[in-house]
Parts: structure tokens; C-alpha cells; sequence
DNA sequence: CACAAAAGAGAGCGCTGCTCTTGTTTTGTG
DNA sequence: CACAAAACAAGAGCAGCGCTCTCTTTTGTG
């Protein structure tokens, strides 16, 4: 047990310093002073070892997103979403490597582990938590009608993960909830150099224009 | 000359069956009947040769995204600005890999090159030109106005990269353009696997959405 | 104490990126 | 045409990698 704590923290020392590509187990070995066949003991592969610092990033982040939601329980929907958005952006600021291995790109194709789903949740479930209880303050506009084509498909994903709400709002949530995302990712990964320079009150801007597009009343900005 | 497209083109060829972490000198140089060491004489390393896939991608997108475009000339803006988006979705979908490359996960805090910048500008310098377009043909609503601590940093962007168009405009293109390829890398890097599944009317949905989020007017849906 | 289970060590396989030296071929020019 | 220069290719080799196999040591339990 110990020892599986040990092998990850030293592992997610090299990821935050060079990026997962340059993630060796026989480094990791190395600076834990053991040989490297000995960590097979423990991971049965190089890959079962970077799945578990996947399921421990989401958990990290979905930590991050659900303390700063909570730390604002009276405030408003809108301030709400905006904290958390503004929380899983710091997470990702502050761990790169982590948010890269969980969002960037793993190996096209990829289906992530069911032992995944859970961690990686997190945050979405947040997300749900807001607008479910927008709605039950009635402080949830409804959105415009769905298109015809999305309709079905709207309502079986609110069927599936948020029954509560009207299948407009989740089309809507699922929409902003990947497009936070690529803001995130466009800061992270340099494609906002010699774009945007002062990128907070970008972001606050974009996340609440999304916050406006799920349907939260945003009160009048400054 | 022929040697150095035959390098690449081999190296396509793994990128898009393995991945670029699979990608390896050795095994392109075997495939083409050359020892690994001779491959040195065209490209300095490895992560050269990866930067010039990434050149020949960001173009390929590019030139989808214009040809999107271009097809459509006598349309509408809306619909201008969703055959782009579609055309990105597309060529990203049948060129995962290639996708994975230029917008997954570069090393966070790596800086492309200067050499990638004009390519890479391809597909939004498409953009502009669609809501240029429209702000001349009155078709281009103006935004709500920007919060005051975004307003100075929006003035430069658009002086940056769009002097004819309003800064309100820009931010909202800037925002609109992060957005949409958070919506692809979800598709692509299986976020919306368990989500959503009906991928194609979502899409159409979202970009929508981007849409009259930059100020397009979106005629009545079907 | 005895013995089985768990953990670590060590050697080794085939692969990688990359370098250095050697040999060969192509090319431009007097 | 002859020859030097430049371009190209080959081969051996270094250090590193993931991973496997076998063997030894440690450890907990009857």
C-alpha cells in the first residue's frame, strides 16, 4: 500500500516535470531506489500505472471543482458556475501534465477504463447540481426548442443523467460543458499565444457567456 | 526533395495507424528501405520531423476549411459558419491522429515554432472572413457590450488580428473559436462516449449555438 | 521454528533516438 | 573528361526504454 503510494507521488513528480511522454518506470524505480522489475509488482504495466494518475487527476480536479461550489452555497447559480469553472481552470493551470493526460489526447480511439467513469464525472455532476438547483429557485431560463434531429437525443441523454431537468437545458449543459473545456485547452496548449494576453478576464467572460447559454440569469457584470 | 515527402508520407502513414507516440525513425526508415541513421540527413530529430507533420496538418485542415467555404460562397453567413465548422469536424474525424497532433496535448508550455503560426491561422483567418463578410452585408448582430475589465484587451485583439471588425465581435470569435474544438476533442477523445451519442445533430446544435453566439443571424431551424 | 507467500534483485531481449566514422555516389566545374 | 567537393548512405555503437524470466531475500503466520 505504501509502496503503491510511493511509486505514483514519485510518478506524478516526473510527469509535472517533463510531460507523461517522458514518464519512465525505470526512473521512477531509480529514485525510489529500487530496481525496476520490482515496480511490476505493483503495476502490471507502464499504462495501468499512468490510468491510475488519470483516475487520481480527475479525482483531483473533481475535489477542486466540488470544494469551490460548496465554498459558495449561498451565492447565486451564475456565481456558482463561475466559480467552478474558474476552479477546474486553476486546477488545470496548476497541474498541465495532469490536465494533458486526462484531456488531451489519448490515443484516438481510446476507451478509458469503466474504473474512470466515476472520477471523471465529478465535475459534470456539479455542473447538474447548479442547474438543478437553478431550477428549483426558478432561476433557470428555458432554452429555445431543441431541433427537431436533437430531440430524441436530448431527451434520452436527460433520461440518462439528469432526468430532472428539460431535455433543452442538457443539450445545453453537455454543449457548454465541452466547450469550457476547449477554452481551458486553448489557454493550456499555446493556442492563445499572441492572441489573448490577459487571459482571466477572457475567461470569466467566455465562462459566462456559457453560463448565459444554459439558461442562468447572469446578474448585471460591472 | 522526393526523399523528404516519401519520409513524411511514411511517417503519415504510422501517425495514422499507431499514433505519434508510436511513431518511430527506425520503423519509417525500414519501410523505406534505409537505415535509421541516413533519415538524419532530412530531418535533425524526431520532434523535427513531428513539426513538419504538424505544418502539413495544420494546411490540410486549412485547406478543408476553405474549401468548406469557398463551396458555399453565395450563402448565407450562418450557414457559411456552420460548412466550416463541419468541415473541421470532419477532417479531424478522418484524420484523428493528425487532429490529436496540432490540437491535443503539446507539451503544455511548448510554443510552436514561428514556421507553424501562418498555417495554424488557416482555418480562423476562414472565420474572419465569414463575419467580415456579414458585418458588411448587415447581417452581423452587434454583441452585448463587453465587461469593462475585458475591454481593453478585446480593443487589442481586434486590432491585432481584425481591425474591421468591432472588438465585441472578436472576443465573441475568439471564445466561439476555443469552444468549437473543445466540442471535436471532446467527440474525438471520447468525452462524449456514454454522452452523447448522436454526434452529427449535436454538432449541428452546438455550432449553431457558436453562431449566433458571435452575432450570426441563424435563420429559422427545420 | 518451519514454511509458504510476498517482495525485490539481476540478467537479458528487443526496441528506441541519436552520434560518429567510414564508404559510396552524385554533382558541378576547371 | 577528370577530379574535387558535396551529398548521401551504411554500419557499429551508446544509453535508454518496457517488459519478462529466474532466482534470492524478506516477512507474516501456523
Amino acid at each position: 500500500m505504501e509502496v503503491t503510494a510511493a511509486i505514483k507521488d514519485e510518478a506524478r513528480r516526473q510527469l509535472a516535470a517533463e510531460g507523461a511522454a517522458k514518464l519512465s518506470l525505470r526512473a521512477v524505480a531509480r529514485e525510489l531506489g529500487m530496481v525496476s522489475s520490482a515496480l511490476y509488482r505493483y503495476f502490471p504495466s507502464r499504462d495501468e500505472l499512468l490510468t491510475a494518475l488519470i483516475i487520481d487527476a480527475y479525482d483531483s480536479m473533481g475535489e477542486s471543482a466540488e470544494a469551490a461550489h460548496d465554498a459558495l452555497a449561498d451565492a447565486g447559480p451564475a456565481q456558482r458556475w463561475t466559480a467552478v469553472c474558474e476552479a477546474v481552470r486553476g486546477w488545470a493551470l496548476a497541474h498541465p501534465h495532469e490536465y494533458a493526460l486526462i484531456y488531451g489526447s489519448p490515443v484516438p480511439g481510446y476507451v478509458a477504463p469503466d474504473a474512470t467513469i466515476p472520477a471523471a464525472s465529478r465535475v459534470a455532476l456539479v455542473f447538474i447540481g447548479i442547474l438543478r438547483a437553478a431550477r428549483e429557485g426558478h432561476h433557470l431560463a428555458a432554452g429555445p426548442p431543441l431541433p427537431a434531429e436533437l430531440r430524441a437525443e436530448a431527451a434520452r441523454m436527460a433520461a440518462d443523467h439528469a432526468p430532472d431537468l428539460p431535455p433543452e437545458t442538457v443539450a445545453a449543459l453537455v454543449a457548454a460543458w465541452a466547450e469550457l473545456y476547449g477554452l481551458i485547452g486553448f489557454e493550456l496548449f499555446g493556442s492563445f499565444n499572441r492572441v489573448v494576453e490577459d487571459r482571466e478576464p477572457f475567461f470569466r467572460y467566455a465562462v459566462t457567456r456559457l453560463a448565459h447559454g444554459v439558461g442562468l440569469e447572469v446578474p448585471a457584470q460591472a
